[in-house]
DNA sequence: AGCACGCCGACT
DNA sequence: GTCGGCGTGCTC
């Protein structure tokens, strides 16, 4: 028998699978990982297939050294999705299987942990005879007696009640009493847990869609939209659904946008389903993920909940995949190989014969449009549980305020709110979309605005640590303000906008003896840094909470009553299609915060554009009407979902390398497209400049951007173009992105 | 990818 | 005459 073998290492040259020799006394199956010769070297490859035949010269074929593991790491489901992704991605298999395993197990950087065990050797009715013969020694009799169950005990166990207990066992051993051994240990994220917590009465929503869903998954079919008010109850929903599908003998999982902005759902799945939840995400232990992965691959954990990679988690017989606030983009992966967990769950349900349930609160503009074709189908949960209201919205114009000669970045209305909010002894959590102390720092003789050297971005000025520096958001440059003007040289060096650190500062003013957390990247990069603030604020220590846009998602805090929105218009004037989108989300999802108690929820948003039909969307938390709005933009603008946008990135270090490289590859595009007019047909809009950020980390950028009708046609272009994107070697880099996540 | 082989310039 | 530059090509 051969091994069709696909080697460890990510490049075109050895894209193709190898063919060893399997010797004698092993057995292999597909999916399992391998250890070959490979020239000089020895490589770890995946068992893609097996053959009776091989038509190379019998002398170049060599033998499989070693099975790194008795079991298939890579299931045939995912093999397939591994091959799907390369082909889809233009890329080589290797690439694609390697998201298959976690990192950790390439190279044989992990280990399975062992730990010392003891168990007794001899059958119970000797044991009396036994501790009776060990004379003096109290430390043997009492290991005897702790053993007395007869089952493995973990020799850490004895040591608590015996000290030292190596040399008295070791004598036990001796004297054939005791048997020794050492035994897998699972390294468990995130201390104890306890299926202990009964469910609570479902309301009517829940019960309708539950029974539209299951259904459904008895059929092991089906794909739904999920849309459902902030505080209606999503999960669960979910929680009942995975119910069934455990008692169907299937496996879940459950898809979250950042596990770790998200704890309280991995708690609620801990706290329901114990040890058949796993839990799998970036800010694991390399351990840690590796036996989680382990018990989710052995079948012992049943239910996944994780972060965009999990979707790839080794569950067999799949029943159910539920993507939770499916409009965050942290779903779509930023690096290669590029996909979207999204589309990678409605393939595993469709392969696999799971069903698929994308749910949120602020469905994203494509999911929507799928529903409203019917490739979903749509289920709404309007109403929030115990029937409490959606929260107050009230939508406050910063230019009066400007013009009232109030210079604070709270504006009056939120400032009387606060203060009731805090008298009332209840909560408040106040968004700033933007971090650090002041946005800009800038000369008022001349506008010069101070930039970063290596980026075009202008820097902002952070307070605290050892010196007041100015920050770039890029690339994390950092250096001391100028005292004069860089250009004219005048003093008049002033700061403008405001950031999280600003708001912390102007609230610890307002109530110096109240609790603030501020939660932003500079203040949870620490390990548990999440979870230390929001347990300030979740304990009732801390009374306010100011954050980015990190605060705004899927937290449940039922003390909270106010929540504040400081400057609506930020992510609003980005200079991106999907702006309006994400404002809206952002909007909704943190005025959803507000409210979830028993107490009814206040939300104020401050704005420069009170009219604007996207706040004034959000404000009524009306996602019809925004969805209305939005689709006929997209339309009229010739934006996805009409249409699919790809771009060509250059970056070089000289500003003339990056232009010319951009210029040939649109002669390159012209002379392709000239030759294959079917292919031209699909390019609605091709335009040649310099993306909004037009210097990043010391690399001069264009790009050409491109509008293509979907379909056949542009699925050939975009291959094309990727190839002439790999293709390409000089002074500059090129980079293809079909659907950019970013057009900065 | 990585490591061999291979064919031309400056050294003990 | 040898050591070493990294260009090309192969790995079952």
């Amino acid at each position: 028998m051969y091994a069709q073998v696909i080697v460890d290492i990510v490049h075109e040259n050895v894209a193709h699978t190898f063919t060893y020799l399997i010797p004698e006394g092993l057995t292999l199956a597909p999916g399992q990982r391998v250890l070959v010769p490979f020239g000089p070297r020895r490589l770890e490859g995946i068992v893609l297939s097996l053959t009776e035949t091989c038509d190379l010269p019998p002398e170049k074929v060599r033998p499989v050294a070693e099975a790194l593991e008795p079991y298939p790491a890579v299931l045939p489901a995912l093999i397939d999705l591994a091959a799907r992704m390369a082909e889809e991605a233009h890329c080589p298999l290797a690439e694609t299987l390697r998201l298959m395993l976690p990192a950790e197990m390439r190279g044989g950087r992990v280990r399975v942990k062992e730990e010392p065990v003891a168990r007794l050797a001899i059958p119970a009715e000797e044991l009396e005879a036994a501790i009776g013969a060990q004379g003096r020694s109290v430390k043997r009799r009492t290991l005897l007696q702790l053993l007395q169950g007869g089952a493995w005990r973990p020799v850490a166990e004895l040591a608590m009640l015996v000290r030292d207990p190596q040399a008295p066992l070791r004598q036990l051993q001796e004297a054939g009493l005791v048997e020794l051994g050492s035994r897998e240990l699972l390294r468990r994220p995130g201390g104890e847990l306890r299926a202990d917590v009964i469910d609570p009465p479902l309301m009517d929503a829940q019960r309708e869609a539950l029974e539209a869903l299951i259904p459904a998954v008895d059929a092991g079919e089906g794909r739904f939209l999920l849309h459902g008010v902030t505080g209606s109850g999503k999960t669960e929903v979910f929680i009942r659904l995975v119910r069934h599908v455990l008692a169907m003998g299937k496996g879940a999982m459950i898809l979250v946008p950042e596990i770790a902005l998200t704890p309280q759902m991995v708690g609620w799945f801990r706290s329901r389903f114990g040890e058949v939840a796993a839990v799998l995400h970036s800010r694991l232990s390399a351990g840690e993920r590796f036996d989680e992965w382990r018990r989710i691959r052995r079948g012992d954990a049943r239910v996944v909940i994780g972060a965009r990679s999990a979707v790839f988690a080794p569950v067999e017989r799949l029943g159910l995949i539920v993507v939770d606030e499916e409009h965050e983009t942290t779903y779509q992966s930023d690096r290669h190989p590029r996909y979207d967990a999204r589309d990678v769950a409605a393939w595993r349900c469709e392969r696999e014969g799971g069903t698929l349930l994308l749910a949120s609160a602020t469905p994203s503009i494509l999911s929507f449009s799928r529903a409203r074709e019917g490739r979903y189908r749509l289920l709404e949960m309007p109403t929030r549980v115990m029937d409490r209201p959606l929260p107050e919205v009230e939508v406050v114009d910063m230019r009066r305020e400007l013009i009232l000669g109030n210079r604070s970045v709270f504006s009056d209305s939120l400032q009387k709110a606060l203060r009731q909010c805090v008298a009332r002894g209840e909560q408040a959590m106040l968004l700033m979309n933007h971090r650090g102390y002041n946005s800009f720092v800038s000369c008022r003789s001349c506008g010069y605005v101070v930039k970063c050297r290596q980026c075009d971005v202008s820097m902002t000025y952070h307070v605290g640590g050892a010196d007041n520096r100015l920050h770039c958001h890029y690339c994390g440059a950092t250096e001391m303000p100028p005292e004069t003007c860089p250009q004219c040289g005048s003093r008049y060096i002033r700061y403008f906008g405001a950031g999280t650190q600003k708001v912390e500062e102007e609230l610890r003013r307002m109530f110096p003896d109240t609790g603030i957390v501020r939660m932003d990247i500079d203040t949870t990069s620490g390990k548990d840094g999440h979870a230390k603030l929001l347990d300030e604020f979740r304990s009732g220590r801390a009374r306010l909470l100011v954050g980015t846009q990190m605060i705004a998602k899927g937290l449940d805090f039922p003390r909270v009553t106010l929540v504040g929105v400081i400057a609506a218009d930020l992510s609003l004037n980005l200079p991106d299609y999907r702006a309006r989108e994400r404002t809206f989300q952002l909007l909704t999802q943190v005025a959803g915060r507000a409210g979830r108690g028993d107490t009814p929820g206040q939300v104020i948003i401050q704005t420069y554009k009170p009219d604007d039909p996207t706040i004034r969307s959000a404000a009524a938390q009306d996602y019809r009407a925004f969805y209305g709005q939005e689709i006929t933009h997209r339309r009229m603008g010739l934006y996805p979902p009409f249409t699919v946008m790809a771009r060509l990135l250059v970056e070089a270090k000289l500003p003339g390398d990056a232009q010319r490289t951009a210029e040939e590859l649109s002669e390159a595009l012209d002379a392709l497209l000239g030759t294959e007019k079917e292919l031209g047909k699909c390019v609605l809009l091709r335009t040649l400049d310099q993306p909004s950020v037009k210097l990043l980390r010391g690399k001069h950028r264009w790009h050409i951007l491109m509008k293509l009708w979907a379909g056949d046609a542009a699925e050939t272009l975009c291959a094309r173009l990727n190839d002439l994107a790999r293709a390409h070697t000089g002074r500059a880099d090129v980079y293809f992105e079909y659907n950019p996540v970013t057009m900065m």
